[in-house]
DNA sequence: TCATGTGAATAATTTCACAGCG
DNA sequence: CGCTGTGAAATTATTCACATGA
């Protein structure tokens, strides 16, 4: 079967567990431990082994009966899988002090994500230079998503002016998002959003360590 | 009825969504529009509007029947719910560039989580001042935990040293973690940890990208 | 023989549809 | 009357259990 997909709709959890598997794969390569079982890398990611075998069946047989996996493989599969077997070039939105910080954040490029310009419409910001990148004004993102060939934006603008950037990115013909501003996004379907707010995993931490102390009383 | 937990285990989706519901009220609440049905708050949310209504159902009733909510009232019950109606003392581990940034980053405090001891294990970076707080030795952190009242840990270590940090927390006592190092953790299962890493969401949105076209074929 | 891959069974979540109440 | 709150239905996701094949 090899490499293509089998199925018509995968869930979006096998998609994000799949990132999981990914990266504890990594490390068992470094550990120099060649082949893993379900079994074994279910017991690293949390998560039960057939999840695993049913998260790979989505996108082909890659596994050898009585044995299990060759842990290079694997990772070629799945990062055939997810795309990420390639770069993207990716836009910055909003020159703050989170936007700065991702500039300057090394493990998107480790990744294959290649942030290729930078943005901001504060006048101030225009033509400063971070991490390499000369700040360009929002409104020519169009004209330069084209040049760059950019397919990815990442918006860390205020809350306030996140729609306007989604608005830009749109219709400069981006085709996917990652929005760390707290501000739901209106976009046309054909585009992916992913929302990433630390301060909801602060809510969430909050809430279980609320929710067990209420329960153990 | 008020404020108390109705149903024995709640869905961590339900959480989540609580922390969206959060965001979108508060900018309701700015815009000063006082009262919100579910089909309203629904749409702002992209979601379902019974959804909304049965994760509400989970906490109490808080709703007027043939009016909507108000969304103040909403705005407090949810809060209480999740328990983020108070200050949460939190310690960050891992004062690198990642480290720093969130130290910076005031969005925490706005939100109740207050950052008040920074740990590194480098003894160069110890004594140095970010953010206005002392970088301290995380082996201090059992003594710095009971010091400072400290429930929550952030890790923002390199992903080799994430397990270390994570020792050093709950050993301290700590209840949950916001782990941003990319590493799986083990810990007590009395202790929450919530994952964070940005690349996933790169992942995913690659994937999406990839996954309409080759559907769209 | 042993661990994968997978249909069947189970569990969890989401959506529907409407009774109930302000 | 209109919208919430909630059982029941539908859908989706996870786990089991075993046939399959290296």
């Amino acid at each position: 079967m090899g490499k293509s997909i089998k199925s018509e709709h995968i869930p979006r959890a096998t998609i994000q567990r799949l990132a999981v598997y990914v990266q504890v794969l990594e490390n068992f390569l470094q550990e120099k431990q060649n082949v893993v079982s379900s079994e074994g890398l279910a017991k690293a990611c949390g998560v039960n082994p057939s999840q695993i075998r049913k998260d790979l069946a989505y996108f082909g047989e890659f596994g050898v009966r009585g044995v299990g996996y060759y842990v290079q493989d694997l990772l070629t599969a799945i990062r055939q899988s997810l795309g990420i077997d390639r770069t993207w070039n990716v836009a910055l939105v909003g020159v703050g002090n989170l936007g700065r910080s991702l500039l300057r954040y090394s493990v998107f490029r480790k990744r294959g994500f290649i942030i290729v310009g930078a943005f901001d419409c504060d006048p101030f910001k225009i033509g400063e230079v971070v991490a390499g990148l000369e700040v360009i004004c929002s409104r020519r993102l169009s004209e330069k998503v084209q040049e760059l060939g950019i397919e990815i934006g990442i918006i860390t603008t205020p809350a306030e002016r996140a729609q306007r950037a989604a608005n830009y990115l749109t219709e400069a013909g981006v085709k996917g998002i990652v929005n760390f501003a707290p501000a739901r996004l209106s976009v046309p379907s054909s585009v992916a959003v992913e929302y990433v707010d630390f301060v909801h995993h602060l809510f969430s931490v909050a809430f279980n360590i609320s929710y067990q102390q209420s329960r153990n009383r």
